[in-house]
Order: C-alpha cells, then sequence, then structure tokens
RNA sequence: CGGGGCGUGGCGCAGCCUGGUAGCGCAUCUGCUUUGGGAGCAGAGGGCCGGAGGUUCGAAUCCUCUCGCCCCGACCA
C-alpha cells in the first residue's frame, strides 16, 4: 500500500479515551476506530494483523485435525430454548425480532448451533471423534466495555467444539486442543500459561484459561519459571499419540501457575524459581460433558446399537482481543513492536526524499517486489515524521532509502525490535528480510 | 447495575462560575524557504459549542429533560 493514499490515520497525540498502552497505540497507529461502545471498525492496517492472527489460529486447528466452518452470527431464540439457556443467559445477550416478531439472537458462541448442526447429521458411533471451529464475530452485551478491543462487545473469537463418545476419548480431545493452543501462542510471539479456571456459566468441570504474560496486564499472576523455556513446536509432542498427549498435558500443568483469585500460598512457597507478573486471558476451553447434547437430544448408535450421549467440550480462542494483547506484550515509548508472524506489513519503504529521481526510482524498486504487501512511505513529508510514524507502526523492518544511499544504490535497514540498522542494498535487504 | 467524570473544527484542550454571538496548539490547504528523527515564515479553509425544551432583548455559558462516551467496582474470549 501507498501510504500517501491509504486509511491509516496515525495520530501524533494519545486520544483521551484511551488509558492502556494497546488501545493508545491502536488507535495512534491507525488500526481501528470506535463507532459504539465496544464496536470497532478495523481500518486496513488493523484488518491485516486481525486475519494474520485468524490465519495462523486456523491453521494450528487444522493441523490437529479440526474442522473450518462458518456458522451465522444471527440465530433462533428457539434454539438456546432448547438447551434452557435464553432465559439463563441474561441481558449480556443481544436479543432482536426480526419482521415476523419471531425472537432472535446475535450469538455470544455457539454451543446450541454446533450440537444441532452436529444432532442432525452424526448418527453413528463410528463417526467419533470430531471437533468443528469457525472464526465468527461474536457480540455479548458487556456491562462496561473497556480497554478497546481487549473487552469488546462485538469480537472477533475462534470457537472450537467436540465431540466424543465417552469422558476418556474427550479428554484426548481437550488434551490434543491445548496442545494446539500452546502451538499457536507460540507462533504469534506471545508466552502463554494454561490456568485451571472455574467452569462458568458454560459448565462442567475440566476447565483451562490461557493467560499471556504482559507488563499491563489485568490481573497479577503467579508461575514457575519453569513455563519461560517450554517448546511447543511441531514435532516436540505428537498430537496422535495419546501417551504423548498425557506427556504433554503433565509438562503444561504439573508446575505451578495460577492468578491471583486462584493462588495459594502454601504451594507457592514449595516452587523453587518463583515469577511474577500481569497477565491477560487470551483463550479458555472446557470439557462439559453432556450439558448439551442431553438436553438437544444429541444420541447416536453404540457400539452394541444403544444409544449413546456424547460428550462435549468448547474451545475458544479471543482472536480480537489478542491484538490487543500481542501490543500490550510487543511495544515500546515509541510504539508498536510487530511479531513477524502477525504484522501488517513485513516492511515499510521509507522514502526520505520524494520526488528526488533516485530515491524513487529505488523505492518503486523495492514495493514492486513486495507485489503491494509492504507499505511505501511516499509522503511528502519531512524524515522525522516518517521514521516516527514507522516506529509507532511497528513494521518489523523499515527500508530507509535517502539521497545519499540511493545514488549509491544503498539503502538502510532497521529492525525495529533492536533498533539495529546496516547499510545494505536492495537486494540484500529483500534477502535478509524475505528469511526473516 | 452502583459510584464518579466528560461531550466546543480531524486530534488535544481553553472559554462556562460572573450570559453579549467562539479561541489556542497540532493537523489540513496555498506559496516561499527548508529537508536523515514529529521544520520556519506568510496566507487560507473548517465548528449553528451532543440533542430537545425553557429562562432572557440576547445562551457554548443559567434551568429541565434526553442521548452518547470515558473511568472505578461486581462479570467475561
Amino acid at each position: 500500500m501507498r501510504l500517501s493514499r491509504s486509511l491509516i490515520p496515525t495520530l501524533k497525540e494519545n486520544p483521551a479515551e484511551a488509558v492502556i498502552a494497546s488501545h493508545r497505540l491502536m488507535l495512534r497507529a491507525g488500526l481501528v476506530r470506535q463507532t459504539a461502545s465496544g464496536i470497532y471498525a478495523w481500518l486496513p492496517a488493523g484488518w491485516l494483523v486481525l486475519q494474520n492472527i485468524a490465519r495462523i489460529v486456523r491453521e494450528e486447528q487444522i493441523a490437529i485435525g479440526s474442522q473450518d466452518m462458518l456458522m451465522p452470527t444471527i440465530q433462533s431464540a428457539d434454539l438456546w430454548r432448547q438447551s434452557g439457556r435464553y432465559d439463563a443467559y441474561g441481558p449480556e445477550m443481544l436479543r432482536i425480532k426480526d419482521r415476523g416478531d419471531r425472537d432472535m439472537l446475535y450469538g455470544p458462541t455457539n454451543e446450541e448451533m454446533v450440537t444441532e448442526l452436529f444432532r442432525q447429521s452424526v448418527k453413528s458411533y463410528r463417526e467419533l471423534p470430531q471437533i468443528l471451529f469457525h472464526i465468527q464475530w461474536k457480540f455479548r452485551d458487556e456491562l462496561r466495555p473497556r480497554f478497546g478491543v481487549m473487552r469488546g462487545r462485538e469480537f472477533l473469537m475462534k470457537d472450537g467444539y467436540s465431540f466424543d463418545l465417552d469422558y476418556e476419548g474427550a479428554v484426548i480431545t481437550y488434551r490434543k486442543i491445548m496442545l494446539s493452543y500452546m502451538r499457536t501462542f507460540q507462533r504469534l510471539g506471545v508466552k502463554a500459561i494454561p490456568m485451571v479456571a472455574d467452569t462458568g456459566p458454560i459448565g462442567g468441570d475440566l476447565s483451562h484459561e490461557f493467560i499471556i504474560l504482559a507488563p499491563t496486564g489485568e490481573s497479577q499472576v503467579f508461575f514457575d519459571a519453569a513455563y519461560e523455556t517450554m517448546d511447543f513446536s511441531e514435532g516436540k509432542y505428537d498430537h496422535n499419540d495419546p501417551a504423548d498427549l498425557a506427556r504433554f498435558f503433565g509438562d503444561v500443568t504439573n508446575s505451578y501457575a495460577a492468578t491471583d483469585e486462584k493462588h495459594d500460598a502454601g504451594v507457592w512457597a514449595n516452587v523453587a524459581e518463583k515469577r511474577e507478573g500481569r497477565g491477560i486471558e487470551v483463550g479458555h476451553i472446557f470439557y462439559f460433558g453432556t450439558k448439551y447434547s442431553e438436553p438437544m437430544g444429541l444420541s447416536l448408535a453404540g457400539r452394541d446399537g444403544t444409544p449413546v450421549v456424547p460428550h462435549g467440550g468448547s474451545y475458544g480462542i479471543g482472536v480480537s482481543r489478542l491484538v490487543g494483547a500481542i501490543i500490550e506484550a510487543h511495544h515500546d515509548e515509541a510504539g508498536i513492536i510487530w511479531p513477524d508472524s502477525v504484522a501488517p506489513f513485513p516492511a515499510v519503504i521509507l522514502n526520505l526524499k520524494a520526488g528526488d529521481a533516485g530515491c524513487d526510482a529505488l523505492c518503486e524498486e523495492a514495493y514492486a517486489a513486495f507485489r503491494g504487501r509492504a507499505l511505501l512511505d511516499d509522503r511528502e513529508d519531512r524524515a522525522g515524521v516518517k521514521f516516527a510514524d514507522a516506529d509507532l507502526m511497528g513494521h518489523p523492518w523499515q527500508i530507509v532509502v535517502g539521497p545519499r544511499g540511493a545514488a549509491k544504490g544503498m539503502v538502510e535497514l532497521k529492525r525495529r525490535a533492536t533498533g539495529e540498522k546496516v547499510e545494505v542494498s536492495l537486494a540484500d535487504a529483500l534477502a535478509k528480510i524475505n528469511q526473516a
């Protein structure tokens, strides 16, 4: 994109309503604009980030055999009456009527719908287990939206649902998804720690929330230093082997980790290497047994022909919240520092002297090499403005093209995360960016 | 939902108490100079002061109602 003709409205000053770093930076870097309390429009750069995160989340779900699908945002109230949650959910659910005066709702989650869809077509134990997920907008009419996209009313969530024949199977699925989550967060460039959680309104008795570490997080967390060095990348654990999943589950849950509400000072005293920090919840997984399959009449033919009621679980990742959470974990005084995996653009090309033939030519050459996927700062502004905006927007690489270097065919390549700068040929710069 | 606060050009704010018809910085546009870390000078455009009623000769300012947004708390991806 050419910055001179892009809807990426950067702000020099802090908007008054933003109190936490990620909210301020998202507004200042031109990623989002609020359109109503807790509801945001994703401007071009912000939408690119959101899609990058969604892509990684999606890839890691598909990698463990979960099926990608898409359910609608608007649901019929009848479905929710079947599970008993239409009344139970309360005012957090946005209720609407269609022209025929039928009760509808904007989905806050999809257990009912996926159970219904599953019930319609799956009839035999032979078809189990299955995991389904979608990445879709949700609406929860929060008492108090705040902190920008960290607690919006409308938000993008990856919600997954599993169906197993029995408890033992459900536990294997639960662990498999837990592994996929650890892989996902690692690829997103954030440190995530699973912590035992209350099961909340969804119910059930096996649940973990995933907290990522960020200095400005909302809750205090206590954890064993062992979490700092855990590695979940592909190949470390076999998600198809129940024994290996058990090993993984042990590795990731045996060390101490708790938020302040669940903190146990007695156990904490025995932890050898203690770590304390702030954390943000970005994911939550539940095993809930037959909580939905039972009331909604989901049952299939079992091995001996008698009906079996499947055991389920649901698994959420706050995709839009992750944008804010990643910024909380990766920023400095100058602005955002995007991890390569989620950056809206891999690089920005700074034309320090728009109008200079040499600079223009070299910038166009660089820009063409990215086929539109880099950001070209071709504005007729002074260098300082461009440097400041580049740092603010947090592009992993800055290709700085100035008149002196351009005359020799050289550019300055700056790494946002480290501040390191080298003078190299454009070809070398492109090679370095591509291998990163 | 309880408690607090704020709505004045795109952003940040002043003016309100003590009514007299709107101002500052940044941003924007034009010109000249400048040009590697948020330039200088000169000029220009842009706001019926969230909305509706009321008081008054006259309301951004006083009164009433209303809408929106933010912050603290209990709940949550």
